[in-house]
DNA sequence: AACATCCGCAACCGCTATGCG
DNA sequence: TCGCATAGCGGTTGCGGATGT
């Protein structure tokens, strides 16, 4: 799907998939020396063959130097679950703004994979009660709800616990869809600082 | 060791909202 | 006011690694 790297003909006018460290480094650079404006201007100035929306994604998701990556917290993951119980799906953008440095895509992809996750299994265990609680309640007071739901046979916190990668800016991070560290590309490893410090010292 | 299945996540798609001429 | 362009959002897809058999 779109994560194939295109490689035909027609893919010289508009590339999709998972970019590469040469396309990351252009567009930090070019937005560390001209600033976000028009995506679509943007990426044709960059020379990026890439859509300003793509851009524009690539960007917020995952280049931004605030951005932080993984290793959801505890206590981040109870926000979630509040603010989701308070508002529910389609506002992952407000959710988003209460945990700095999380992204909707990752707080919307962290929810559907974990937390979703384990309401389906407490639905299985307990009936329809525990996930109709959890999505309806406006109170705020899922806290509790959650270790209902984690009550299985772990512990919630220990049940949600984070994603294996670092989050730090300072470490190595995978690329998406690395390789194996093993059969490390020279294109698909890099960190956050890397990709910075490249752009202080190549910035135009 | 080889194969199958599951899981996590980056990235794209389609739709709606907003801004501007 | 209308129409177009762009931004922004949520939902979905499918790759690749991890785990299980």
């Amino acid at each position: 799907m779109d994560k194939k790297p295109c490689n035909s003909s027609q893919d010289a006018e508009v590339r999709k998939g998972p970019w590469t460290m040469e396309e990351d480094m252009i567009l930090v650079n070019y937005i560390a020396n001209h600033g976000e404006g028009v995506w679509n201007t943007l990426a044709k100035s960059a020379g990026l063959k890439r859509t300003g929306k793509s851009c524009r994604l690539r960007w917020l998701n995952y280049l931004r130097p605030d951005v932080r990556r993984g290793n959801i917290t505890p206590e981040e993951e109870l926000l979630i679950v509040e603010l989701h119980a308070k508002w529910g799906n389609s506002r992952w953008s407000k959710i988003a703004k209460h945990l700095p440095g999380r992204t909707d895509n990752e707080i919307k992809n962290y929810w559907r994979t974990r937390i979703q996750k384990h309401i389906k299994q407490a639905e299985n265990l307990y009936g329809q009660s525990s996930s109709s609680v959890v999505m309806n309640d406006q109170t705020g007071s899922s806290i509790s709800q959650v270790s209902a739901i984690g009550r299985m046979d772990v512990d919630p916190l220990e049940t949600y616990s984070a994603p294996s990668f670092q989050t730090n800016m300072d470490q190595a991070i995978p690329a998406p869809h690395l390789p194996a560290p093993e059969s490390i590309n020279d294109n698909y490893y890099w960190s956050m600082e890397d990709i910075w410090s490249m752009q202080l010292f190549g910035g135009d």
